[in-house]
RNA sequence: GGGCCGUUAGCUCAGUUAGGUAGAGCACCGGACUUUUAAUCCGGGUGUCCUGGGUUCGAUUCCCAGACGGCUCACCA
């Protein structure tokens, strides 16, 4: 760093500016690859291409220097030499690190070694670096320094850029496909004066000229639900959600969420949709709906298994459950599985505890879990069978929720008493129960339609077709504790 | 928040078994070299051994506390 701090000076002492203002490039470094690739070794293109970018490594050889030369679309090899830039412009080029940004015109042949290569005739530095970059053969590969200097790692590790590529076209596909079925992309609030949508601890921020608490939000859903009572029958919102929870190789403090609500849908048809659009955006993205992760196959081919959760909840336990069973039976059979249970819950709760702990972590292939019990789903409608139950299903991939899903519960007065439900659960200490929003049930008072609603976490998504363990990999900049 | 593990050069890592302030490869600096591509050859270690305290004649090494990270458990998606 010191010795490049000198060489800038150096530069401006020759009146070199080390920080151009712009650079005409003609051509990216693929276009070139791609063009010329059946070029005979040795072989001249005769085309004058002008290209720019990073200075990658540097292989010096007396009077003629090979060097990498990297832009956003690959790699290219330039070669200078004296007899190609003469002496002054040559021993200028030499003087260049690994690091810097430059662009060189010249001509595009292909070397005795059958490397595509610039034959540099002029080149202008458009930006030193004077920092060493990470080594060239080993990359970066503290993961804390990955992260905190996430800049390197894109720089050093293709992987980490071919991940994040496919995060960007799997976003790009589910707008696509939603796009193309008539959905509308909305934004709501990320700020709201109430945190609802979920059950989860909301960051807390607080507004000056209101004179007010707002949280950041916990989910989209309440507002996307106030949009369909508005008249806006298919509407999503790809977007960050904010939990002030735990930070764990699948939890990151914001996270992405895709939610979207379809009027006159219910939970049968979403469950059919669903299936449909990870089967579109995933062959779109990934161009296969099996392949590997973590070491196991995975098949997203649709039609999924269907399981409800009593039904998966009996297998596992070895017995007989239903929203019919005592709770003090299922709190038994948790005691028996070694599940611990807290004192406030019901039976639906206990019920939910059993599934996640015993059967959800065993579900690799794609399952739909379907009929979610009441007592865990404020928001969710009654099943038309069972009023302890709700239409409700999620999908588990590899262990994990991918997706959540039900029809909408519209009637205000069944949703109403939830809240108080979920009130009288906040009073006796549970810090996550869903807070009451007045103004939504009076949204829901106007009336809403029939409704199914999806909410898809595409971080998660992502993780799946990327191969990756931590959802670091699949977020740009995570977040970590900020150091002295 | 709990448990376990880690932190040494710009990067990737050795090492101090048992206390005497440290080494390799790449990168970097000087030299040779006009088709190399992990270029090669000759010469050169550039360091707050994470931080603070303790023990000791002496600590990067041993002890204690802390910071940051990883894995994991808990909460959650």
């Amino acid at each position: 760093m010191k010795r490049r701090m000198e060489k800038l000076e150096e530069l401006r002492g020759k009146g070199i500016k080390p920080y151009a203002l712009r650079y005409e490039r003609t051509d990216m470094t693929s276009d070139i690859r791609d063009r010329f690739d059946a070029l005979l070794d040795g072989g001249e293109s005769g085309y004058t291409a002008s290209l720019a970018g990073r200075i990658m490594a540097l292989r010096r050889h007396g009077k003629a220097c090979f060097a990498d030369l990297a832009d956003s679309g690959g790699r290219l090899q330039l070669m200078a030499s004296v007899n190609s830039l003469g002496e002054a412009s040559y021993a200028a080029f030499q003087d260049l690190d690994i690091g810097d940004w430059i662009g060189a015109r010249g001509e595009v042949f292909k070397s005795r070694r059958g490397e595509i290569t610039l034959r540099v005739s002029a080149f202008e530095l458009l930006s030193k670096s004077l920092r060493p970059l990470p080594e060239k053969w080993h990359g970066l590969k503290d993961v804390e320094l990955r992260y905190r200097q996430r800049y390197l790692d894109l720089m050093v590790n293709p992987e980490v850029k071919e991940n994040l590529m496919v995060r960007v076209k799997t976003v790009r596909e589910l707008r696509r496909f939603l796009d193309e079925r008539g959905f509308v992309e909305v934004e709501t609030p990320m700020l709201q004066p109430i945190p609802g949508g979920a059950t989860a601890r909301p960051f807390i921020t607080f507004h000056q000229a209101l004179g007010q608490n707002l949280y950041m939000r916990i989910a989209p859903e309440l507002y996307l639900k106030r949009c369909v009572v508005g008249g806006m029958e298919k509407v999503y919102e790809i977007n960050r959600n904010f939990r002030n929870e735990g930070i764990s190789y699948k939890h990151n403090p914001e996270f992405t969420m895709l939610e979207f609500y379809w009027a006159y849908a219910d939970y049968n048809d979403l469950a059919a949709f669903l299936e449909e659009m990870l089967a579109d955006v995933v062959t779109s993205v990934k161009g296969t709906l099996s392949f590997e992760y973590q070491e196991r196959n995975l098949d997203l081919t649709p039609p999924w298994r269907r399981i409800t959760l009593m039904r998966a909840v009996s297998e596992a336990v070895g017995s007989e459950v239903s929203t019919r069973t005592p709770v003090e039976e299922l709190r038994a059979l948790a005691n028996g599985h070694e599940v611990p249970t807290e004192k406030g819950w019901g039976a639906g709760k206990v019920a939910t505890e059993l599934f996640e702990k015993l059967v959800e972590p065993n579900l690799w292939e794609p399952t739909l879990v379907m009929d979610y019990p009441r007592e865990v789903s404020p928001l969710a409608r009654l099943h038309r069978d069972d009023p302890q139950l709700t239409e409700r299903f999620e999908l588990i991939v590899a262990g994990r929720e991918v997706a959540n899903a039900f029809s909408e519960l519209i009637d205000p007065l069944d949703q109403r008493e939830r809240f108080e439900e979920q009130a009288r659960q906040r009073e006796g200490g549970d810090e996550e129960a869903h807070v009451v929003d007045y103004d939504y049930l009076r949204a829901l008072e106007y009336g809403m339609p029939p409704t199914g609603g999806l909410g898809l976490g595409v971080d998660r998504l992502v993780m799946l077709l990327t191969n990756t363990h931590s959802i670091r990999e699949v977020i740009l900049f995570p977040h970590l504790r900020s150091g002295n």
